[in-house]
DNA sequence: GCAAAGATTTGCT
DNA sequence: GCAAATCTTTGCC
């Protein structure tokens, strides 16, 4: 179960004393893509360059572009072959939130930059719990591209990694709604409950609960 | 080689 | 509540 684990940003893994720009995260909000035949799914039309890495094996990363604009974090499960993953929607920060918060700003700025010369934008503050609430803000949020794909996620001395929650940590209560912004697939994928999320989460991605 | 649409977010009306 | 921003990938000519 992805939910409640881990999601860490260490740029010094393997390091006795924690890195200042350390960051962490507690997975809240879940989505499920199962292969080919799921008409949802990047893999739908077959194995191409983008989602050559969905076919490898599981717990490496998949980066993809959403919109031209926004990174988006997969991680590929199943066996080697088979092209599933889960999209990370949306997690808890737990620590660093300076540097998400900077990560976000960041690529903000690059983009108004990009727009034309104006004034300070002054960037104004969002909520601490809705710093990684939407895939494209956790990308934003931990500094992850599509350079990323590929990075085994289990790896204990990747800069990028997933850990399991604490044993002492209850398990979350989970609740199962249809997946988001998915309605060119048609049915049955667009009412199938594979996107899950802890229950009643204030992390959990805005707009999107209310569909 | 070109046109169309997308696993989103933000800001304005 | 709606439309813009933005660019990669896919599909067809």
């Amino acid at each position: 179960m992805l939910l409640g684990a881990r999601l860490i940003r260490d740029p010094d893994p393997g390091s006795v004393v924690a890195d200042p720009d350390r960051r962490v995260g507690r997975i809240v909000e879940v989505e499920a893509y199962i292969g080919e035949q799921d008409l949802a799914s990047h893999a739908r039309f077959g194995r191409t360059a983008r989602n050559a890495v969905m076919y490898g094996p599981p717990g490496i990363a998949y980066v993809y572009l959403v919109y031209g604009m926004y990174d988006c974090l997969n991680i590929v499960t199943e066996t080697e072959g088979s092209a599933a993953a889960v999209l990370v929607r949306a997690v808890e920060p737990l620590a660093g939130l300076a540097s998400m918060r900077a990560a976000r700003q960041q690529l903000t700025a690059e983009r108004r930059r990009a727009r034309g010369p104006d004034g300070v934008t002054a960037g104004r503050g969002v909520a601490d719990h809705r710093l990684a609430s939407g895939p494209g803000l956790v990308a934003a949020a931990f500094g992850i591209t599509r350079a990323d794909t590929g990075r085994d996620l289990c790896d204990p001395m990747s800069t990028l990694r997933l850990e399991a929650a604490p044993p002492d940590e209850p398990a979350p209560a989970v609740a199962e709604t249809r997946r988001i912004g998915i309605d060119y697939a048609g049915e049955p994928w667009t009412s199938r409950p594979w996107r899950f999320v802890v229950t009643g989460h204030r992390s959990v991605s805005g707009p999107a609960r209310l569909r």
